[in-house]
DNA sequence: GTAATATATGCGGTGATGCGCATAAGCGCA
DNA sequence: TGCGCTTATGCGCATCACCGCATATATTAC
């Protein structure tokens, strides 16, 4: 999916769902959702991740609207948005409440039975 | 995101959020959230989509644990699952609350102020 | 058996996505 | 002005997701 959501003619929830079905992406709201401010350097470092990788999936989240953005000398700090639609905070905070359990493989991914 | 989650390392959450990025499939949970049962071809008349397209589709939200789906005659029924674990019950349902409305056009693409 | 209906799937094309690399741009400080 | 640190971005590449088309499979009816 498109995430340049400022063209298409896309729906908010599909274009948060995009957002937050990369993980790297996910990882960082997660780190976000303490409430503080991380700027770029402190997230790539927590997530293992490239400069230019942290710095575009931040810019994702931030045209989706799930964050905002700060410049603080030479540091940007990125924060969750508080001023958020409550039914899209609601999405969030229910998608972090999921356990980090990995996919298990299902028994029954053939037809079920009747 | 690969949604064969049956190899990867895949977070449930991920795999979910990939699951339901998808305009076709999140319009198909939002006709089944009714709670009844769907065959692929209703579901391709309701949602304007191929055959092919549509049953790919299902077996998408399938392979996550989303759906069910159970032979009748010709058909197959698709249903919600009503096993799933409680948090990914709680995430479709707070999708499934957020409004169909279009991505605005954020005046605020730029930096925000401090 | 054949025909009709409904669904799944192999295949190839196409565009989107995520990535690294290099470089530009913004900021503070000497 | 120049240097160091931090972040953004242009570019090309590889991969992946979604699609349509054709075909296979499943089921019922005749």
């Amino acid at each position: 999916m498109r995430i340049t959501a400022y063209i298409t003619g896309m729906t908010e929830a599909i274009a948060l769902l995009a957002a937050l079905s990369e993980p790297t992406r996910l990882a960082a709201v997660r780190l976000l959702a303490d409430g503080g401010e991380h700027c770029v350097c402190e997230l790539m470092y927590q997530l293992g991740a490239t400069q230019s990788r942290m710095s575009r999936h931040m810019a994702t989240l931030k045209a989706v609207g799930l964050v905002s953005d700060r410049r603080d000398a030479q540091w940007v700090r990125y924060r969750i948005r508080n001023d958020m639609p409550p039914e899209t905070r609601a999405v969030i905070d229910a998608v972090l409440a999921m356990p980090a359990r990995e996919m298990p493989v299902r028994a029954d991914s053939f037809r079920s039975v009747a």
